[in-house]
DNA sequence: GACTGTGAAATTCTTCACAGCA
DNA sequence: TGCTGTGAAGAATTTCACAGTC
């Protein structure tokens, strides 16, 4: 995902395996909710049951950050939802800053979930001039402008970018020169950063064509192969390929005016 | 993920692998946008570097789909774009609805990726009986009481779940009954399914979460364990839980009713 | 007796390195 | 010569199964 080196240092010092951290999020969301009803403990079987995983994997991910259950007993909620919320960082406040004020830009500035687990939205930034003042989800926009200063004024390392996919490597470029060293992706395109430097994205499209490709696959054994579930299209490659390429340039939120060109 | 039997028979030919279909969406955004500037031909390297992988990984998901590329000179792009669309069930049409047409519901349904590469937004609903009728994306809001019919009549096999985490399970136990096998996800819940039908999961919180373990592990090595770099803030354990839990139930959207001021 | 913690086996994924073909 | 296709090695992840502890 990084560039040149040997890879990452990466998941070294603490050693916890990377597919590890990625389910320690689900862990916490699960113990909240258990927090919420009061409940003491839990057994590495319910606990992986409201996670969506299975417990021995629940246990080994567990392992890695110490012995934090008892045996015969299982885990204490509040005890774990601590250790968790350490172990990602959570225990600190996380500055954020939110680029490109489309739908999707928008929608994540009403997250909820954004402002309570440790993160706060500390500015919301935008190209379109006509959008600066302007109050989303409480918070007025910025320009672009005042990228650089909003960063270092906030001691913000973690960026969102949700601008159109044209803008957001000049984006992504302008957040690392000023400070950030991880970056939440949702424009659809391959960003490029230096070393030190985290990305991770999401991507609609691509989530949707993942799934596509087992309901084919589902289709395919019931009815044999080459059989769609619905009017099959088989539209000229290259118009398909040329409405895709056009559509990735508009960005997440389709035409919406967002960040372009500084 | 699926059925409880010996996983699926492996139709001796099909055996592509789960981490090889994940990047097919990838190769072929890379493609596409070559095949826009009528690029002919690409060798593992080029086209690795603009998905950014690696060529050796590349080559040998290539190698999965079958010998598509010409050795001392690479691949053919329309070629290649065509078998790929082909794999991954995009040369036929899939009709989606989106459930919960909040802030990312609008997101979603404005997302021009959408509608380009195979997929097709049937329909937008809605739990709102305020919002039925309204358009969103050039498309009218149907109330939830039409959930059934329109999966029905439209042959939806896709449905895509915006709603709040409260509702999400609700919706999806419908989705399921009425004939949908493939979810996408983006309520931050876990949801149950019957064999046989596909979930994948988008979430946000989760994301960045991730982002700040790696961040904070950054600071941690500068500067010495458990030194963050920002405002410190070390909230009660429980209250931190319950306003997490609390905020998840509100939804990917937070508490906003509908679309945005549009 | 119940349930955790963990070596070891099994499986999946990535990378290497080179044979083979245009 | 240049680049693909792929066996084989290596690494990461998951699962098994059971010893250890409360």
């Amino acid at each position: 995902m990084a560039t040149g080196r040997t890879h990452r240092p990466a998941t070294r010092s603490r050693g916890i395996p990377e597919a590890t951290v990625a389910r320690l999020p689900l862990y916490l969301r699960a113990l909240t909710a258990l927090s919420e009803r009061s409940v003491p403990t839990v057994s590495s079987e319910e606990l992986a049951a409201a996670a969506g995983v299975n417990s021995a994997k629940l246990r080994k991910d567990f392992s890695y950050l110490g012995s934090y259950g008892t045996r015969g007993v299982g885990y204490d909620v509040e005890y774990l939802v601590y250790q968790i919320s350490r172990e990602l960082g959570l225990t600190q406040d996380w500055p954020v800053v939110i680029v490109g004020i489309g739908n999707l830009g928008a929608a994540l500035a009403n997250y909820g979930g954004f402002a309570s687990r440790g993160f706060r939205v500390a500015a919301l930034i935008d190209a379109d001039p006509a959008m600066a003042g302007k109050p989303v989800a409480g918070i007025a926009v910025q320009h672009t402008d005042q990228l650089e200063a909003i960063i270092r004024d906030n001691g913000v390392s973690i960026g969102v970018i949700a601008t159109p996919a044209g803008a957001a490597q000049q984006v992504c470029d302008r957040l690392v020169a000023a400070g950030v060293t991880s970056i939440l992706n949702f424009a659809p395109t391959v960003l490029t950063v230096p070393d030190g430097v985290d990305v991770r994205k999401v991507d609609l499209s691509i989530e949707l064509q993942i799934l596509a490709f087992h309901e084919q696959r589902k289709a395919g054994e019931e009815t044999g192969p080459e059989t769609g579930p619905s009017a099959p299209v088989a539209p000229t490659t290259a118009a398909a390929a040329a409405a895709a390429a056009a559509a990735d340039r508009k960005g997440p939120d389709g035409d919406v005016p967002a960040v372009m060109p500084a």
